[in-house]
DNA sequence: CGCCTGAATGATTTATTGAAGATTCACTCG
DNA sequence: CGAGTGAATCTTCAATAAATCATTCAGGCG
């Protein structure tokens, strides 16, 4: 949400609000342009090209999105433990809601990671970044014994990529995400020693029938 | 690799040389049937369609794949922690092995999973049994002390997701997967507390510049 | 009959082409 | 100059036509 007052700041409100109304594809630079009252031409004077406005904007939201993850590790009284699960929820969420339920924040968001890869790699950065502190901290607290915070957050993040890609949901309903999520963060917490599931998770169906499934929509 | 002297096995022989040498798509059911002898209209007696054609095969591959897991899973006096993690990298390998290099197998692999979503989950169950079996041996063994198995071999496969399917995988290099499924493997046996990576994880670079990134193909 | 054929059918893919849109740039205006 | 224009260009998209192919089925053969 950078200044609405600037050209720049003009031609990204004007872009956003056709890409989510319209989407990507089918908003033109004419458009966007009439909208700032300027001509196409002028729009390269401010972006270098149409993609990259969509990758303003995602980074926006990408910035926002780890603010209110911040928030979340905040909480006041929380152990390390806890807020990691937090964190975690919270960041499945944030994905979820956001791609899962608008079709053109999905389509925008598509088009800007598999044009430019490392525009999703910054994202996963910055959040591995954050999952660092949490771990440091637990560290500092003696809840846990990391020796490479950094190299065990790329890892948690490597396990809990399912629930980070809504592309690779596929139809699972939210409920399903959250309970499997849930069993992978205890099995990440405690180890396979304790258990896996951990004591609490008993009302479950047993039978296979019952299991997530419906993985891979490639 | 059923019979090769039934007609079926004979249509599936053939459908599988043209799959892998021309492609799914570039394969005409006309020419499965000229291979065999037989009109096209004939194969039609044998299965529903072609795509019912790649789905056999791929189910024989996927038998296969677990014909050489369980051989993996059979390799004596290890513990369940170690056969755990043999098999988890014996599974990574096998599909890296197959999808990565051959892009006709990619293709077919990609059409079925694509149009029969139940397939991937059948395959996904079976490996979820044999993952299961090893948990049970170890609760057994009293190494684990597991309560739901199922649940927890589940759990495993979504943690350990990002190894098994080659299409996420976004061109990492075998050996920096096989890295970070050592690195989550710890995690998973042994939880934060034991500082995740455990302590052979030594030599690593360890500025976020060295990180595998690049996670996501869309 | 039971197994098979191959032309007929309809769906899908590919090629082609015209239009629309992204990007550029020589130029204007203040 | 610096900000901006808008026609020119070059790419991409969409619509149509043509061809190919999966699938069906009325019939033939042993």
């Amino acid at each position: 949400m950078l200044c609405k007052d600037t050209v720049r700041g003009n031609i990204l409100e004007a872009a956003r609000k056709r890409f989510l109304h319209y989407g990507y594809a089918k908003t033109t630079m004419a458009e966007i342009a009439s909208d700032c009252s300027m001509s196409p031409g002028n729009l390269y004077r401010y972006f270098p090209g149409k993609l990259d406005i969509a990758e303003a904007i995602c980074t926006e939201a990408g910035e926002y999105a780890v603010a209110r993850l911040r928030e979340v590790m905040r909480r006041p009284s929380r152990t390390a433990r806890e807020r990691l699960r937090d964190f975690l929820f919270a960041d499945m969420k944030l994905t979820y809601d956001q791609l899962e339920y608008d079709k053109q924040v999905f389509e925008m968001a598509r088009v800007v990671a598999s044009e430019r890869p490392q525009f999703a790699n910054r994202l996963l950065a910055l959040n591995r970044a954050l999952l660092s502190e949490i771990l440091a901290a637990g560290n500092a607290s003696s809840e846990f014994f990391i020796e490479d915070v950094i190299f065990t957050a790329e890892m948690l993040q490597s396990a809990t990529m399912k629930f980070r890609y809504p592309q690779l949901h596929s139809k699972l309903p939210y409920e399903k995400l959250e309970r499997e999520l849930d069993g992978v963060v205890n099995l990440l917490l405690n180890g396979l020693d304790d258990g896996g599931a951990g004591k609490e998770q008993l009302a479950r169906q047993v039978q296979q029938g019952g299991s997530s499934d419906d993985l891979v929509t490639i």
